[in-house]
RNA sequence: GCCCGAGUGGUGGAAUUGGUAGACACGAAGGACUUAAAAUCCUUUGGCCAUUGCGGCCGUGCCGGUUCGAGUCCGGCCUCGGGUACCA
């Protein structure tokens, strides 16, 4: 008998639930720490051991902190809105609501499992009304909001307006997508849509034609990170782009703050860079262009203005509004067909025919405005309407996909940088462009001979001068789309009036989602909500049909957990100025484009309005790595190919005294073995095709003068004695007959194990499910039961068992090998679960689930309940006191614990405490001044344990009110350090020396031994590196 | 293509600032206890050579460099993973 952790496990579970150990509140006599997971999505599938490797983490930091005095707040809730459940219910017609409650009833069950310190009283989900009223009246407000650039923040709407009725816009420096200057005169005298129109251009969520990422097969519109090289992430249905009436996000309003605000973060590097990647600022300036013979101006945006003198033509996208302007009527025929063409083509095609040049000319010409010359003006679908202006000055020289462009039309080549020291060479003979990056300008006017650098500022400088031009930074970031074609999401708080939308007033939030009859869109192509019945305001004006995203109940969730049950607020004043912001925020870095981007724009957004006291939303951000699976392979034998392996071993080098050739030809005809010294073929088949063919060979062997043995491979199952026998005998000259007849094989698989020799060349891997292995052994009855076909498998096995072979890949139903949590919880307890995974590996890695090692940290914790137990199970511990060494062994624990767990490697802190515990076994030490701390300190790891043993000592009190164990230096001051010295680098021995010895005692003291002077023998020293309590380095 | 990150025993991994490479665990082999099994406990376990004892050499993806000393720093390359992709 020992530790029963089934038991243990429920009673803690249940006493945690009952006196709510784990609510808190504002507690202003307490520092607060806010550790949050990312919000997860309660998947039909349940969780599998990946999935609670950062809640486990998460949880050990915050009961840790707790056990530090601090007021810890651990929330947790659902991201419930979601496809899934929304493509089940177009199948099934099950409303997604039911779904989703039953999904996360059983991820609650199992996350209960697993012994999280999580308040559930502060339990929120994105699709309950109470909690969607706030990520409406979030929308109300961006409705209401433009972006000032002069004060670089959100602002009311309606101060815009003012300064429209006062000053009209020309002295508005705003985020916007429509640049028309008017007066106040102008504007006063606008009808109300017109000046609506105008205010949608400057709204923080505004209504816009777009190009959209439209996914016909899920029937949506989706967001750029939610579409991965043409195809949807989830799903992966083709995705087309499309034009359409869309509500978007005016992140890129934020973009600068976005950017620079990462500084500040301690996030990853690799995922603050994914993010800078993503916002893709860079800076150059804009450049306008005259049209030859026309009013026409073309606006450029270019990172490098200084190689203007080398531009030889510009390229519009085929769908900037200049383009019907500037295409002559010669031109006109070829300019439609091309617009048509790269207009029809798919997403998919575009990304395959990247190499493919392809442009057509439109007949105008521009002036470039530095040298005066006539360039001509080319559309081109490399050129993006979403980026800079939608035009580009065209420099082959200095930019490859230019260059390509050149060469294809044959349009000229001018260089205008050149590497220092170099002679510029012929442009017409190069193979691809000239990147520079850093050079001086060639063939530039008034620039020649500057540095790139000095030459970029000199044109933007005299661009700004003459009025053609300015300095300006591009970014990468698109706006948000907002819109989704599905019933499954939070209704938009929008109403239409003459086409015109209009926000509900907060009074009417939250908008509930009405019943839908089907989930599928109208007839006519309207998405789901169109067909609500009376889905009209109270004023009877049509309600918004499109719903909003999944990043929008995601997007500022950790802020209404503050004060998740106001009915007044988002959250209240007072606790967003307790909790602020979250320290520390625990998730994979596949959301690093998405959620992580617009989380951070809707906490900037809430700051600007004065809501949230904190501009970042997640102090610190730490990734975890994912699980990948460890998928087990059984062998699947092919008879032929294994038959014909087992024969060629047999045959090969002369082993039956005569030479064999393998897989011999003679014309069309193949012998799988052919001895030319006996005569001899063998040929190897099922019996059912040796029937067959008989005949046929006998008769060519008979023309040929060779003798003939064909083996029906049921007999290299049963006879494989007989059929060396035939084959010795037809070698030796004896008459043996061609073809025994046999009964047939039957058809049952054969697996071989996967050491046997020759394996790899007659068998085939096949998945098995990983409940069937232990220890990559097959449990072969279990196997045959797996699936009816395997009921009579055979098996090859090496030293009497069945072996399999393992792949690292994907966790996956189809793979058989998705490990549940759950099951391991059964076997091992959930103590075991929580430390195994954190032994596993660093936090932040990849790496594969294994099974197998969880039976070390199983019995670590069966150890630990040792150390207070006899072999009956009977409480030992004393109240002797400690010794010297034992104390040492303590605090030097507490100390790596307290250290791996504040830089979070968790799986060091596991090994401290097997170190530990094996020291205390050693030092057969059962004293409660040892023991006791050591529960403490093993309390954020294995909480159910910790109470149980605390209890047992005979404390009344949870153990999560107890304090972290302090540890004391004086404890672990050593008095002497064992040096390793070595001898030119390599060590050779130790040596004890006290650790008070400075470097010259040292040198000293090293020199004067007996093992130094063996090593040195007949050599001088020519110097010695002492590190003092490190190591000694002797050179000779 | 561009931007990151990582390569250490049969396996997961350790080595925190340039200072004893392989901690801790799994697996494997051998042994003890047991009628037997499970459980538990003990020993060995990077490779090669030597083995009568001592020991010796090599070794952190590859090549080179800096250093008394490199898994760690620098330069070049290879492989794998992630991000991104006509972004002007």
């Amino acid at each position: 008998m020992d530790y029963n952790f089934k038991e243990s496990e429920k009673k803690w579970q249940d006493y945690w639930r009952a006196s709510k150990v784990y609510e808190v509140g504002i507690d202003h006599t307490k520092p607060k720490y806010y550790v949050l997971d990312m919000f997860p999505y309660p998947s039909g599938a349940g969780l599998h051991v990946g999935h609670p490797l950062g809640y486990i983490a998460s949880d050990i930091y915050s009961r840790y902190k707790r056990m530090k005095g601090f007021n810890v707040l651990h929330p947790m809730g659902y991201d419930a809105y979601g496809l899934p459940a929304e493509q089940y219910a177009i199948q099934t017609g099950t409303h997604p609501a039911v779904t989703t409650a039953k999904n996360i009833e059983r991820y609650r069950e199992q996350l209960d499992k697993i012994g999280f310190s999580y308040d559930w009283s502060r339990e929120v989900r994105t699709s309950e009304p109470e909690y969607y009223k706030w990520t409406q009246w979030t929308f109300i407000k961006l409705f209401h909001s433009w972006y000032n650039l002069d004060s670089n923040k959100a602002e009311s709407i309606q101060k815009l307006q003012e300064i429209f009725a006062s000053n009209g816009n020309t002295a508005v420096k705003a985020s916007c997508s429509g640049t028309e200057l008017f007066s106040a005169e102008q504007w006063n005298n606008m009808t109300e849509n017109q000046q609506q129109e105008i205010l949608m251009h400057y709204r923080l969520a505004y209504l816009a034609d777009t190009m959209v990422n439209w996914c016909p097969a899920l029937g949506t519109v989706l967001a750029n990170d939610e579409v991965s090289e043409g195809y949807s992430v989830r799903g992966g249905h083709p995705v087309e782009r499309k034009s359409m009436k869309q509500w978007l996000l005016r992140i890129t309003a934020y973009a600068e703050r976005l950017l620079t605000g990462l500084d500040q973060l301690d996030w990853s590097e690799s995922l603050k860079d994914i993010q800078r990647n993503w916002i893709g600022r860079s800076e150059g300036g804009s450049l306008i262009f005259n049209v030859h013979d026309s009013s026409h101006r073309i606006e450029v945006f270019t990172t490098r203005p200084d190689t203007v003198f080398g531009a030889t033509f510009m390229v519009l996208a085929p769908e900037h509004e200049l383009v019907a302007s500037l295409t002559t009527a010669a031109q006109a025929a070829e300019v439609d067909q091309y617009i048509q063409r790269t207009k029809n083509r798919s997403e998919r095609e575009r990304m395959a025919e990247v190499k493919k040049v392809s442009g057509v000319f439109t007949g105008s010409f521009a002036i470039n405005p530095f040298t005066g010359n006539k360039i001509p003006v080319w559309i081109a679908d490399y050129v993006l309407m979403g980026y800079g202006t939608g035009a580009i000055m065209a420099v082959p020289a200095h930019d490859s996909r230019d260059f390509a462009f050149a060469r294809h039309f044959n349009l000229p080549v001018i260089q205008v940088v050149n590497r220092k020291g170099e002679q510029p060479t012929n442009p017409d003979e190069w193979e691809d462009s000239y990147d520079s990056k850093e050079g001086v300008m060639i063939q530039s006017g008034f620039i020649t001979g500057l540095e790139v650098k000095a030459a970029i500022s000199a044109v933007v400088a005299e661009a700004e001068q003459r009025n053609i031009g300015k300095g300006r930074v591009n970014y990468r970031l698109r706006d948000a789309i907002f819109s989704r074609q599905r019933y499954w999401g939070e209704p938009f708080p929008v109403y239409y009036r003459d086409n015109m939308p209009f926000t509900l007033p907060e009074s009417d939030l939250p908008l509930e989602l009405p019943p839908v009859d089907a989930y599928l869109p109208t007839q006519s192509g309207e998405p789901p909500l169109a067909r609500a019945k009376n889905w009209k305001n109270t004023e009877g004006y049509p309600l918004e049909t499109n719903t909003m995203p999944g990043f929008a109940g995601s997007s500022g969730y950790y802020l209404r957990y503050m004060d998740p049950r106001n009915t007044e607020a988002y959250f209240s004043k007072e606790a967003n100025d307790y909790w602020q912001q979250v320290d520390l925020y625990v998730g994979g870095a596949e959301h690093a484009t998405g959620h992580l981007i617009y989380a951070r724009f809707w906490n900037m957004f809430l700051y600007d309005i004065g809501l949230a006291c904190k501009e970042e939303p997640f102090k610190k951000l730490i990734n975890q790595g994912m699980i990948q699976g460890r998928s087990s392979m059984v062998y699947r034998v092919n008879p032929e190919k294994a038959a014909e392996y087992m024969l060629w071993e047999e045959l090969r080098d002369k082993r039956m005294g005569v030479a064999f050739e393998k897989e011999y030809r003679d014309g069309h005809r193949k012998f799988d073995f052919f001895s030319p010294d006996a005569g001899l073929i063998i040929e190897v088949k099922r019996q059912q095709a040796l029937e067959k063919l008989a005949t046929s060979y006998e008769e060519y062997a008979k023309a040929h003068g060779y003798r003939l043995l064909l083996i029906p491979l049921i007999d290299f199952v049963v006879d494989m004695d007989g059929i060396r026998a035939r084959i010795r005998k037809a070698i030796a000259g004896e008459e043996v007959p061609a073809f025994v007849d046999k009964p047939g094989l039957g058809s049952f698989p054969v697996f071989a194990s996967k050491n046997l020799p020759g394996r790899e060349y007659y068998s085939d891997a096949l998945h098995v499910d990983i409940s069937l292995v232990h220890n990559d052994i097959l449990d072969i009855e279990a196997f045959k039961k797996w699936q009816p076909h395997l009921a009579n498998a055979q098996f090859l096995l090496e030293d009497g068992k069945y072996v399999c072979g393992w792949e690292v890949e994907k966790m996956s139903k189809s793979k058989y090998n998705v490990q549940n949590p759950d099951e391991l919880i059964e076997r091992y307890g959930a103590d075991t679960l929580r430390m195994y995974e954190m032994f596993l590996g660093p936090i932040e890695q990849s790496k594969p689930w294994d099974t197998q090692g969880i039976e070390g940290v199983f019995r670590f914790i069966r150890r630990f309940w040792k150390l207070f137990h006899n072999e009956n199970n009977e409480w030992i511990v004393n109240d002797e006191e400690p010794a010297a060494s034992e104390l040492k062994v303590l605090h030097r624990t507490i100390r790596k614990i307290e250290e791996d767990t504040e830089r979070f490697s968790f799986n060091t802190a596991i090994s401290a405490f097997m170190i530990c515990v094996n020291e205390l076994h050693e030092l057969k030490c059962a004293k409660k001044a040892i023991l006791e701390p050591l529960i403490l300190l093993i309390a954020p790891f294995a909480p159910h344990l910790a109470e149980e043993l605390w209890n047992l000592s005979g404390h009344q009190r949870s153990v999560v009110y107890e304090s972290f164990p302090q540890w004391n230096k004086d404890y672990i001051t050593e008095s002497t350090f064992s040096y390793p010295v070595s001898f030119n680098g390599k060590t050779r021995f130790k040596l004890e020396l006290p650790v008070n010895f400075d470097a010259k005692a040292v040198e000293k003291a090293v020199l004067a031994s007996d093992e130094c002077r063996k090593w040195l023998e007949g050599k001088t020293v020519r110097k010695v590196v002492v590190v003092p309590n490190r190591i000694i380095n002797i050179v000779h």
